[in-house]
DNA sequence: TTAGGGTTAG
């Protein structure tokens, strides 16, 4: 319409008026000033009183085409009068028409050039903002003011601009204006030099509210959360009252230094001092309340609240999703839309997550869709990236790669999102080759959260000279004492069968979380170190350490590798009589593990019948992997029967029981169940191995023929063979699954995938050093055999993690006893 | 008649 009335003449104008006139009749009072001005307007050669044209037409939605109008008839002479007009636009967030409008102003003056710099500040288009205040400078002869300052900081994207501005502000001399001021102590803060802008703070001649305000914000967001407290108490020491500003300010430092003391006692100020109904104060004490977890508070500042904005809404829905109650989360949502509120952007980043935590796939679909619809995958960063996390988490990969490939922007979280998306799918070799694809960007400099994402992935295949690479880096940006990245790398040592190496790394990491320790329990567990996995327990509580459920998992599950069975059940009864832990079906899964691999099967379907919840496919799985070990065909079928009424989908199940029907030589069954399978159109995991032979990393399938050494590989196990049988190997074919004659049987056994992985180990490495291989699947009772006699032969340790656990071979026995 | 310092995020 404006662009419309640009192009209009003096005779279509004069046309359009008794329209314009015409439709605004229907309206009293404004129409009326209106009416008055436009035929002053039409009757007099004089400058329209915009003020009275302002209330009448905004009223009436005609600011636009009224303004056109007097653009083109030249009415406008005044720059005050075209610039109010600038600024009215900025205001209804019509950046692009203020800019039209400044345009078309041939007389700016500086509160011109001010307000249109200051408009693109307020939406945030920041370099537009400085591409503005450098015209300014360079084009125009007119000189910035004191407002022109504090906007041009704010939008300066680095410290050099900022230095720039800093010595244009001391030619003018308006260092000590307090606007100013506050502007260049945020900025230097922003910027990470904190102590430029505490020098400049303590030479102010005059502060108010808002210097002091300046200096915790920027404290705070340069992530120094106790100067910013320590500000806050000088502030108190020199009688200076908290406002809102301050309030808002310094609570979300209280959450990220989780200093619950501090929150509580500004809360206090605040309903002392009646700031409790400000709405950026309320907004930031539920952000608060939801990063201790005190959903109840979070909940009454909502509740209490007089006026609520989008933020209250979306922090309160937030508290929910971030505390893993997607459903409240999802109820505050539906809420929030019936009082006509719209979802900005990050009420669909909160969304995102809930409909992953939900598990539902077809919702996922209609986030993606709206957040497209709107425009924001393409523009925003932490949306698209919360789009690939939902997708990823929903288990459906190939569309979090899409949204990630299409995202014009990437930054390190989208790479760190997407390899953890692989990682967590058990994707390791994917996660890796994104990994190195992200190495390939000058631009992305890995994090906390890439280390955090990739360790696991190479401790996953075995990647032991990977990941100590990484290890290097670490060490280099100072993280190796963080204790997420910490842990990661004491569960690759403890993976990678460097368990020296894991308890080193353990005692230099911060222990006061139970998070290392659970690593460290757990890695002695796999390993069959029960009894250390006790005493590391014992010396957690000595340190004040308090576990969690986690703590038990690991404890449990390393009792049952070692065959430590009372001490497993004291571990289930302390846990929930001392530490109040009601056991989840995780627990209860291994207590199951724990009878069964110790041969008491009965005991373990006895504990499964007395358990208050119903069992799930974890807990009848475990039982099934008991009855293979023990060769117990009536509880294993019985327990499969159960099995396949709550999961019906495993194919691990099928072959479980197919193995124990094998193993009897009940081949009609064996059909039977393996039809069934391929009806239910599943399809067994082929088993693999890996090996990491100078930095690289090879798998091995059953059978495999394909690799470049595979002649070689053949002739190495065809020679241990024979040596294998001289020293009293017999061949167990009770592991052959297929109803084949024996030769058969032998070479099926002697190309399993973990043998193939050994042979080639040997032939690629220098004699009697150490072999490691990984396999994917629990390693067959052959090969665990096989191996013994290897290691004996070769003279070389080897160890084989399997899904399951450590087998650590040397000279001839294996570490776990055979028991397994 | 324009200005500072403020709440939510992957």
């Amino acid at each position: 319409m404006f662009r419309l009335a640009l192009s209009c003449n003096d005779r279509q104008i004069s046309k359009f008026l008794p329209l314009l006139r015409a439709h605004c009749s229907v309206l009293s009072a404004a129409t009326n000033a209106l009416q008055i001005t436009s035929e002053g307007f039409e009757n007099e050669n004089r400058e329209i009183d915009f003020d009275v044209l302002f209330q009448s037409c905004n009223k009436l939605h005609l600011v636009k085409p009224l303004h056109g109008l007097l653009v083109v008839s030249g009415k406008i002479k005044s720059v005050f009068t075209s610039t109010k007009l600038v600024n009215y636009y900025a205001n209804l967030g019509d950046v692009s028409f203020s800019r039209h409008t400044f345009d078309h102003i041939s007389n700016k003056n500086v509160y011109t050039w001010n307000s249109m710099i200051s408009a693109y500040v307020r939406i945030g288009h920041f370099s537009e903002a400085v591409d503005c205040f450098s015209k300014l400078l360079l084009t125009s002869n007119l000189q910035p003011d004191f407002y022109t300052f504090p906007p041009a900081l704010k939008a300066c994207g680095n410290l050099i601009d900022g230095k720039k501005i800093h010595c244009s502000v001391l030619k003018l001399g308006f260092e000590w204006d307090v606007f100013v001021a506050a502007s260049l102590l945020h900025m230097y803060c922003r910027f990470g030099l904190a102590d430029i802008a505490r020098k400049l703070f303590d030479d102010m001649p005059v502060r108010d509210n808002g210097s002091w305000n300046a200096m915790i914000s920027g404290y705070c967001q340069s992530g120094n959360a106790v100067e910013a407290l320590g500000v806050l108490h000088e502030m108190r020491l020199e009688g200076v009252n908290l406002d809102p500003i301050t309030v808002a300010s310094i609570l979300p430092v209280c959450a990220q230094s989780d200093d619950i003391i501090s929150g509580l006692l500004i809360h206090l100020y605040v309903i002392k001092h009646g700031l409790e109904f400000e709405l950026f104060v309320s907004n930031a004490l539920i952000n608060m309340y939801a990063k201790f977890g005190i959903l109840g508070h979070a909940l009454k500042v909502f509740d209490e609240m007089a006026v609520r904005d989008v933020v209250s809404w979306n922090s309160i829905i937030a508290a929910y999703e971030q505390n893993d109650d997607p459903i409240t989360a999802h109820a505050f949502l539906t809420k929030m839309q019936r009082v006509g509120l719209q979802p900005d952007l990050l009420t669909l980043v909160s969304l995102a997550s809930i409909v992953s935590q939900l598990n539902d796939r077809r919702n996922s679909r209609s986030v993606h869709g709206f957040v497209m619809r709107r425009g924001w995958l393409m523009g925003d960063i932490v949306i698209g990236n919360a789009v690939v996390d939902m997708y990823a988490k929903l288990g459906v990969i190939d569309s979090a790669r899409a949204v990630f490939e299409e995202l014009p922007v990437k930054d390190v979280i989208s790479w760190n999102t997407l390899i953890t998306g692989y990682a967590q799918n058990g994707l390791s070799s994917e996660a890796i080759e994104v990994y190195q694809l992200m190495e390939e960007c000058s631009e992305i400099i890995p994090n906390q959260g890439t280390w955090v994402s990739i360790i696991p992935a190479y401790s996953h295949v075995g990647a032991l000279q990977q990941g100590m690479k990484i290890h290097g880096r670490v060490i280099k940006n100072c993280l190796y004492l963080d204790i997420f990245v910490g842990t990661c790398l004491i569960d690759m040592y403890g993976k990678c069968g460097r368990i020296d190496d894991a308890m080193y790394l353990f005692y230099q990491v911060p222990r006061k979380s139970p998070v290392p320790w659970n690593a460290i329990i757990s890695c002695h567990g796999v390993h069959g170190h029960g009894s250390k996995a006790l005493n590391l327990f014992r010396e957690m509580l000595h340190e004040g350490v308090k576990p969690d459920h986690v703590t038990f998992v690991s404890l449990l599950s390393a009792c049952s590798h070692s065959g430590l069975v009372t001490e497993g059940q004291q571990c289930f009864h302390v846990m929930q009589k001392e530490y109040g832990i009601k056991p989840n079906l995780k627990h209860y899964g291994c207590v199951v593990d724990l009878f069964g691999r110790a041969g008491h099967l009965e005991m373990a379907y006895d504990f499964i019948k007395s358990m208050p919840v119903r069992p799930d496919a974890c807990i009848w799985g475990a039982l099934l992997g008991a009855c293979r070990i023990h060769g117990n065909m009536e509880l294993g079928a019985l327990a499969s029967d159960q099995l396949f009424e709550v999961d019906s989908e495993n194919v691990g199940y099928y072959v479980l029981i197919s193995n124990i029907y094998a193993n009897v030589g009940k081949w009609e069954r064996v059909g039977k169940v393996r039809s069934l399978a391929r009806d239910r159109g599943l399809k067994k995991t082929p088993g693999w191995s890996s090996i990491e032979v100078n930095n690289k990393v090879d798998v091995f399938y059953t059978g495999n023929r394909t690799h470049p050494r595979y002649e070689e590989i053949y002739d190495q196990l065809r020679n241990l063979t024979a040596k294998m049988k001289s020293l009293g190997y017999i061949p167990d074919y009770s592991f052959v699954l297929q109803d084949v004659e024996d030769d058969e049987k032998e070479h099926i056994l002697t190309s399993h995938s973990e043998r193939l992985a050994i042979a080639f180990g040997i032939i690629s490495t220098p004699p009697k050093t150490p072999i490691q291989i990984f396999k994917n699947l629990r390693v067959c009772g052959d090969c665990h055999n096989a191996t013994k006699f290897i290691s004996q032969i070769t003279e070389r340790e080897i160890i084989v993690r399997d899904s399951n656990r450590f087998h650590h071979f040397k000279d001839g026995v294996c570490s776990c006893g055979d028991y397994w």
